[in-house]
DNA sequence: AATGAAATCAACCGCTTTATA
DNA sequence: TTATAAAGCGGTTGATTTCAT
């Protein structure tokens, strides 16, 4: 593990390197270039031995998270359409704070990513006193497992997905879910689509991919698991 | 235009799980 | 079977950007 000392950074945090011999903070383009040339090469795993290879002040921890969150091609970037919005809460309806499953299911949108988004709209319908899911999902969990904090959580209220407003509430909500069930069943949405690949406008790789020719990736990588 | 608040995003930390010798 | 290393995961933080006043 590259667990560093706390409090212990350079003033230049750019250029810091820790007594443990590896950098933090922001990853530089010239790093992301050169992960991404070994990957490319070598396939993703072994991300302690990347250090030792290619020179990079990085520990493996930080390499895979790199790639997995911004180099690899397949990742999506910019805002979350409706539909994956609206899938993102019917996932946590379900799962709960399972990030890295739910971005199995969303194919190009990493754990963080959802993460994020998540956070920040669990933050905002807080702050709003809006309710969490739309009246047609209900969490399958309990309240204390899909809400760690204490809320207030209205229920049963017409969510409208673009505009995030709330237009009637009612009643409380329960733990019942049978009406979830049946969506799962029902909705094609919840059936997973098939893994694509992207390679985002103006991302580094889309540059490297036309700059450099060892960046034709041999092995197409996946982040969907076959069913 | 300046400023503070809110939102967003990237990265780290520490714990857990999995793989391997 | 056990110990260790590697990888995975979720929570959290802090820097930056955007928005509102």
């Amino acid at each position: 593990m590259c667990t560093l000392p706390h409090g212990g950074e350079n003033s230049d945090k750019d250029q810091a390197v820790e007594e443990s011999g590896f950098k933090k903070g922001p990853w530089t383009r010239e790093e992301d270039e050169v992960l991404a040339s070994y990957v490319s090469i070598h396939g993703v795993g072994n991300w302690n031995i990347v250090q030792k290879n290619t020179g990079l002040a990085r520990c493996g921890k930080s390499c895979r998270l790199r790639w997995t969150n911004h180099l690899r091609p397949d990742l999506k970037r910019g805002a979350f359409s409706d539909e994956e919005q609206r899938k993102v809460i019917e996932l946590h309806a379900s799962l709960g704070s399972k990030w890295a499953k739910m971005a199995q299911e969303l194919p190009g949108r990493t754990d963080n990513e959802i993460k994020n988004f998540w956070n920040t709209r669990l933050k905002k319908r807080r702050r709003l006193g809006l309710p969490v899911y739309p009246d047609d999902i209900k969490p399958m969990l309990n309240d204390s497992e899909a809400f760690p904090l204490p809320e207030l959580i209205f229920d049963d209220c017409n969510f409208d997905l673009e505009r995030e407003t709330l237009c009637m509430p009612s009643t409380s909500f329960g733990p019942e879910n049978s009406i979830f069930e049946q969506q799962i069943s029902d909705n094609p949405i919840m059936h997973h689509p098939k893994p694509i690949s992207i390679v985002p406008e103006n991302s580094i790789f889309e540059q490297q991919i036309s700059d450099n020719p060892i960046m034709h990736h041999p092995k197409p990588i996946s982040i969907v698991p076959e069913n």
